[in-house]
DNA sequence: TTATTTAACTTAACACTGTTAAGTATACTA
DNA sequence: TAGTATACTTAACAGTGTTAAGTTAAATAA
């Protein structure tokens, strides 16, 4: 009975290969210059053939999020922790949180400013892997608070605190890029330490 | 010589009245879902009259995010100020940015969201409404490190660091309504109060 | 082996989009 | 009164997301 399982194979061979030709148009010609049949000359298929794999436009959109939502929550969660030093391990996650914004910029913004427009509301929910990537944040936060580094008792203010920082710069240097912006590293720095000592005092 | 002056209004006017169509439109339906015959119809007159006033779609985007820019301005600098309080006016002037957006989280996005993606790179030039607005900013601050409340000396960069929490933390609560935040006012403080404890730190 | 069902994919069409070139009618100037 | 400039409209182009119906090939049943 091999045969249906290699069928199955080459369906989900074709639902990545449109999946990835979606993300490559999207990220470099933006969401709204993407259309349908531009995805499905790429990939060499009618344009209904995408249909068949995903709902609409939005649910492609969407599944360009999951992976992208993955790949960050991937990057955190393979970060050298410091046990000894909560605050420097915290400090690291913003970084590299910022950073992978700055790296996939394009991706960045398909799932954290795109997306929401299209799905008003969902994104976060419960179980969600953009769910994990606030719980990841939360819980270096909740290390810093428990070792009484912070001054802040209440980890979810303190998280959402930490996140509304990273999410904030990281957008503002995507889309204004001409802005006289200080060196970017500086810029970073800055705000993730002044949000830490904000937090500690 | 009245006639001109009179033609001159009616054609101002014309313009103001497909401006604030294409803003109620943009604002409720979203600037991709809006098409110019949605706004010629709403006006009474063909599609292609506004391109006697506006360049094309994007133009249009652009002189409601003027307005929108001019009416944050105005709102901050209408702000009472405390001469002898630069910190509580710094904390006033980033709750109302906040505020503003909040009020009219569809406006905000419109500015400072969607047409980024549209204009790459302008928005922020020299001179304009934008630029101001980052300069409100940076005068609160300024006066902060001039009294030496702030430890950091770099006014340009301590700015951005303010700028990137408020425009955070609002751009997070429009985008994730469902997400379960801490109450609305006790984050907002929460995150102004973090950011200027780290700047004094 | 042959008939039938199922799966994968395509063709053609609908109602819509931003934008432009050409046309019309009205008001102002000479 | 004739000519010109201004304000606006009609018609069209090439493209959009999406669906219903049609086709072809493979898997199953007789």
């Amino acid at each position: 009975m091999g045969i249906k399982e290699r069928r199955a194979r080459e369906k989900e061979q074709l639902r990545q290969q449109i999946l990835s030709a979606a993300r490559e148009l999207f990220v470099n010609e933006g969401y709204e210059s993407v259309s349908m049949r531009k995805i499905a000359n790429k990939i060499e298929y009618s344009p209904t053939t995408i249909y068949l794999y995903f709902k609409d436009k939005v649910d492609l959109l969407d599944s360009v999020c999951q992976e992208t939502l993955l790949h960050l929550l991937n990057t955190l969660e393979h970060l050298k922790k410091d046990k000894n030093d909560s605050v420097e391990t915290l400090r690291k996650s913003g970084r590299a949180y910022v950073e992978f914004g700055l790296k996939y910029p394009q991706d960045y913004k398909l799932t954290f400013v795109v997306r929401p427009q299209f799905q008003k509301g969902l994104g976060l929910q419960e179980g969600s892997i953009g769910e994990k990537v606030f719980n990841y944040l939360r819980e270096m936060v909740s290390e810093c608070v428990r070792q009484k580094i912070f001054r802040q008792v209440d980890v979810e203010t303190t998280g959402q605190v930490m996140w509304s920082a990273v999410h904030g710069v990281t957008l503002l240097l995507i889309d204004f890029p001409d802005f006289p912006w200080t060196e970017r590293d500086k810029l970073i720095d800055t705000v993730i330490e002044t949000t830490i000592a904000g937090l500690k005092a």
